[in-house]
DNA sequence: GCAAAGTGCTTGCGTTCGGAAATATATCGG
DNA sequence: CCGATATATTTCCGAACGCAAGCACTTTGC
């Protein structure tokens, strides 16, 4: 007899990677962006002055800080991205998001929010959907910040 | 005003992100073994004479071909995993699931058992998990076999 | 104040992955 | 039967990640 939990667990797991597939290469051709780089700066876009500490957003996408120093540094380039440094503490560097990259992230939902109507096109009713929503967010629940 | 579809979406990535966090240390420490790994060797574990191709493997796991032959050359020469021809196609390299392996992955399965419960273990009713887990079945529906 | 411990960030190294190309075999159309 | 196309697998190369170590700065305990 299998555990409900462990089936639930195996399911979200390979769910998540049936999802990346789908939308890590239109995201990537289009906009330029990863996965993580999107969630990335859909942390920014809601935090309060538009920045968060590396640390921060770390905890918020499960990576560890120097994958956000690594990710961070090539937007920073494109102008995405900024670099603020706080009054009080000098070893904080905030990761800030530009207009720039504000209109990016905003063209990268719309195409995020298309494909995710994809996903349930079939079969699948509007309140289902949002049970589904509901259930996954007392799972990050847990977590900083929820998203979105 | 956000889409449901895309929250669902958005908080399945970062639960997953979660849980990658929360398995992966232990199952590697204590087992030898990736997560990746571990679904690897249950899609074996299930199919009819516990073995697939490779191509087979790659599409239940939603990753490229070539991820599949570097993932099973050291679990090969670990003895958890052999190699079969086909008789009637000189193409086909089955990845098939030894004794040990059997073993292995076995030992792995309690272990996500055992952290599967303690994901759900406050604030979960038994019959929200199931929910859950029906839910995301729906998802993987499309896909070739569904584990467990 | 000051040494010690803690925190934020970055870098070096090893590991893992996807995509393109190469190889081998199979299937199809004539 | 034979060339063209399709499929299965592997290898090479570049990109992304975690961990451990190191540096800079802050906080704590005395």
């Amino acid at each position: 007899m299998t555990q409900t939990s462990f089936l639930a667990v195996i399911r979200l797991l390979s769910a998540q990677a049936l999802l990346e597939q789908k939308f890590s290469q239109e995201l990537g051709s289009v906009h330029g962006l990863s996965l993580n780089d999107s969630l990335l700066m859909m942390h920014l876009e809601q935090a309060p002055l538009l920045r968060l500490s590396r640390v921060d957003l770390a905890k918020r996408l499960c990576v560890s800080p120097s994958t956000v120093t690594r990710m961070t540094l090539p937007l920073e380039k494109l102008g995405m991205l900024g670099r603020e440094a706080d009054a009080r503490d000098a070893r904080l560097a905030y990761v800030t998001l530009t207009d720039t990259g504000r209109k990016v992230i905003g063209a990268a939902r719309q195409t995020l929010e298309r494909k995710s109507k994809e996903v349930f096109k079939d079969r699948w009713g509007a309140e289902e959907i949002e049970n589904l929503a509901d259930l996954l967010g007392r799972l990050t629940a847990s977590q900083p910040n929820d998203l979105v």
